[in-house]
DNA sequence: ATCCAGGAACTGT
DNA sequence: ACAGTTCATGGA
């Protein structure tokens, strides 16, 4: 991680293949979201570290991105969690030389990479909050998944309001594996869903869920394969998370509609593609499914036919 | 009204 | 192993 601390504010240096405000316009892509704010492009996120609220207040300046604290400057250890955090949640770890140079010659990518130059991942750090999205997401549109999403994160999160705003963080594991069932179908979630989570939050308070364990086994296909062992979690769900959470960059959630939408779309597909159809498309992807199926993601929402 | 949504578990063969 | 069915509800 390459960052600067001015003690006021932080400064975080992207490697190249970087482009704040195309990252910016896929965190818009939701007016209903509550675990962030665009405004007059500067992007409000409030984080936990250290046991204590940081409202952070991420802007870009000469290719490089400033973090001030419009409440005020944390702790020199705490800047440097802050830092860390949007670290990952910006994906950069990431060099993104081999995903440009495959997709410059790939016939359904060339013109995405072009276009959306210097987009990433635009990942989800935290592990409960990257399978409860997920779950909350399944087979339901993504307009209730997000009203969903608000309840669940108003109901359940913490928050801090500065000048009239609430900033909202997402609810702890902790929190949720001592909520039941019913507790969740008041919000409207479904049975299953429900019960998906608790138990999910319940298995993470025992330690035998953990990113870092999960992480430990540095193998694509054992991931994959500790995570679909987990009720509600089925080869989607393990996919998008080791894509937006995990930092696997070979994880394809090749079963998704969004995917397939956007193929149809792209290509003028009369139909969408099937499962074999895709797997031809993106023969030549090894190793950067999931940039691929981010920016095929990200097509979907200036494409509005 | 009808179809389907950023799926997964369950059931029967 | 594989295919068909059920879950459940809002959005367009």
């Amino acid at each position: 991680m390459k960052w600067i601390d001015h003690e006021s504010y932080i400064e975080i240096y992207p490697p190249k293949e970087f482009n704040f405000e195309e990252c910016l316009i896929f965190l818009g892509r939701s007016n209903q979201e509550v675990l962030h704010q665009i405004k007059e492009g500067s992007l409000y996120k409030l984080i936990k570290v250290n046991e204590s609220l940081i409202l952070c207040k991420i802007g870009s300046i000469n290719h490089s991105i400033k973090v001030e604290f419009p409440i005020s400057s944390p702790s020199i250890d705490s800047r440097k969690k802050v830092a860390e955090y949007i670290w990952e949640w910006f994906d950069l770890d990431q060099e993104l030389g081999g995903f440009y140079q495959l997709a410059g010659q790939d016939k359904v990518l060339k013109t995405l990479a072009h276009k959306y130059y210097g987009l990433r991942i635009l990942c989800i750090p935290d592990l409960f909050e990257a399978l409860v999205w997920a779950i909350i997401g399944q087979q339901i549109n993504l307009t209730f998944a997000y009203t969903l999403k608000k309840r669940f994160v108003e109901q359940y999160g913490e928050s801090l309001t500065f000048e009239g705003e609430t900033f909202w963080l997402f609810p702890s594991f902790e929190k949720i594996a001592s909520i039941n069932a019913d507790d969740l179908r008041k919000l409207q979630f479904t049975n299953r869903k429900a019960e998906y989570i608790i138990d999910i939050a319940k298995a993470m308070i025992n330690g035998g869920l953990t990113k870092e364990l999960l992480l430990q086994k540095n193998d694509y296909q054992q991931i994959q394969k500790s995570l679909m062992m987990i009720r509600g979690i089925g080869a989607w769900t393990a996919d998008y998370v080791m894509m937006k959470c995990l930092h696997q960059a070979s994880a394809f959630p090749i079963a998704d509609v969004g995917l397939h939408n956007a193929l149809k779309n792209l290509l003028g597909l009369k139909e969408k593609p099937t499962i074999e159809e895709i797997e031809e498309y993106a023969e030549n992807w090894g190793g950067w499914q999931a940039y691929a199926t981010f920016y095929l993601w990200r097509s979907l929402y200036d494409k509005k036919i």
